[in-house]
RNA sequence: GGAGUCGGCCAGGCAGUCGCUUCGCCCCUUGGGCGGGGAGGAAAGUCCGGGCUCUACAGGGCAGGGUGCCAGGUAAUUCCUGGGAGGCGCGAGUCUAUGGAAAGUGCCACAGAAAAUAUACCGCCUGUAUUCGUACAGGUAAGGGUGAAAUGGUGCGGUAAGAGCGCACCGCGCGGCUGGUAACAGGCGUGGCAGGGUAAACCCCACCCGGAGCAAGACCAAAUAGGGGAACGUUCAUGCGGCCCGCAUGGUUCCCGGGUAGGUCGCUUGAGGCCUGCGGUGACGCAGUGUCCAGAUGAAUGGCUGUCCACGACAAAACCCGGCUUAUCGGCCGGCUCCCUCU
RNA sequence: GCGGGUGUAGUUCAAUGGUAGAACUGGAGCUUCCCAAGCUUCAAAUGACGGUUCGAUCCCGUUCACCCGCU
């Protein structure tokens, strides 16, 4: 596990990395445009590939890992799961938001969520608290399959 | 004070912090720093109208569609304002696709004699016959009955009974007059009843509408390719879309082979908005000062903390604008009407 | 975003403005030792609101839902 957060970690920051001096490092929960996804193929690449797929009750983390040294989000709220443009809206941004403050902890993957049926209805930190879970299931998988 | 009616406005505030986007300046190196801006009254539905772009700067005819009292406003409208007529309401107010039914056609189920050329079930009256129960012939449409709707209404005269048969008033038609820009209203004279409803049935009349839509369209770059074979021959093919005319372009069609990937502009200075003054009953118009107020492209306005209150509804721009309709927690302001009480 | 189309029983479809019908399905009964099949019978609907009309599934608005096409 420390060899794998080791490597991005040092040609990243140069700086020291650990866990609990992130929050202090200067750019590092920013949420410029280069970590979305940004193309349809990209999206393709992240469905077609399916390497990592995490379930919650509300919504659905499909992964692959890319070449970049950081990972990447692209969101897929349809409009059958939020009827109306405010609550997708609300969705994406409460997952951009949680997607901000994590993204120095992941490993560089594609990483694409899909809202399930009934996500409009849910408020705001219930959404963040389970975001927080879908994060560190992905990460406890991918050190999983890195170590094999 | 209560009840009601009409219109207008607001759409959580403040502070800290971490982020997103755009513009300007700076360090300029990929990136970063500072400062400014950053969803709505409906952004929604796409029901109308226009701008803009391309196609003939959209032309003629047919077809098709829309609108429908009058006048005005506007870029334009199925919108708005004012007025007329009719309905509802004690009233303030409010609603109305509100032209034409003697241009023609169609329809009006059931019931009813008859749903529109006309006609008579129960009745009323007269005559004849009579077995006195009624039958037949004629006149009539007042009354009853049917129906959503029944051949002008009321009264008097008249009559065998009745009937616009006659008269008065009302209604209706026609012709002047007066007021009004007009719709229309008032009044005069005259006719003597012409004749049901339905045009949101076809239709007639008047006016309007060419088509597609920013995924319009323009430019740049890359790649493929500008090739081969066959057939037809300007009375053709394409642009061109319901049809024809007309206009423009020039080879056209089929088969084989090859290929489809993006970027920039359009993109926000506009029939813009604030304030003041003037004109107008009003919608609105004119003039002046001064102003720039989102422009994204997987799509930006949010997360957390503190605090205050009325405890926060409906809801997210995607080329732009004007209307209409629909959704909506609440709050504020103003005009007017009715009822009650007090002075 | 733009442009089109459709809503009828539980399902698939009909219906000139005049009682909304058929098939399958469901319930009950008959038949059979029992089931199936068959026969009889019953129930069940015009997406919602408003307007025109004496009277709307139908005509006209508004609204809701669904489907299709255009990168």
């Amino acid at each position: 596990m420390a060899v794998a957060l080791s490597m991005p970690g040092v040609q990243r920051g140069g700086l020291s990395c650990l866990f609990d001096l992130l929050p202090l490092c200067p750019g590092a929960t920013r949420f410029p445009r280069r970590v979305r996804l940004t193309e349809a193929a990209d999206y393709q690449r992240v469905f077609k590939g399916r390497c990592y797929r995490l379930n919650n009750s509300w919504m659905t983390v499909l992964a692959v890992p890319n070449q970049l040294q950081h990972p990447r989000l692209g969101l897929a709220i349809s409009r059958k799961v939020a009827r109306n443009a405010v609550a997708r809206n609300r969705v994406k941004r409460v997952t951009r938001e949680s997607f901000r403050h994590w993204q120095t902890r992941l490993d560089s993957l594609d990483i694409v969520v899909l809202g399930r049926n009934g996500v409009a209805a849910q408020p705001g930190k219930v959404l963040d608290t389970a975001l927080e879970k879908l994060w560190i299931k992905l990460i406890e998988k991918c050190a999983g399959s890195s170590s094999n």
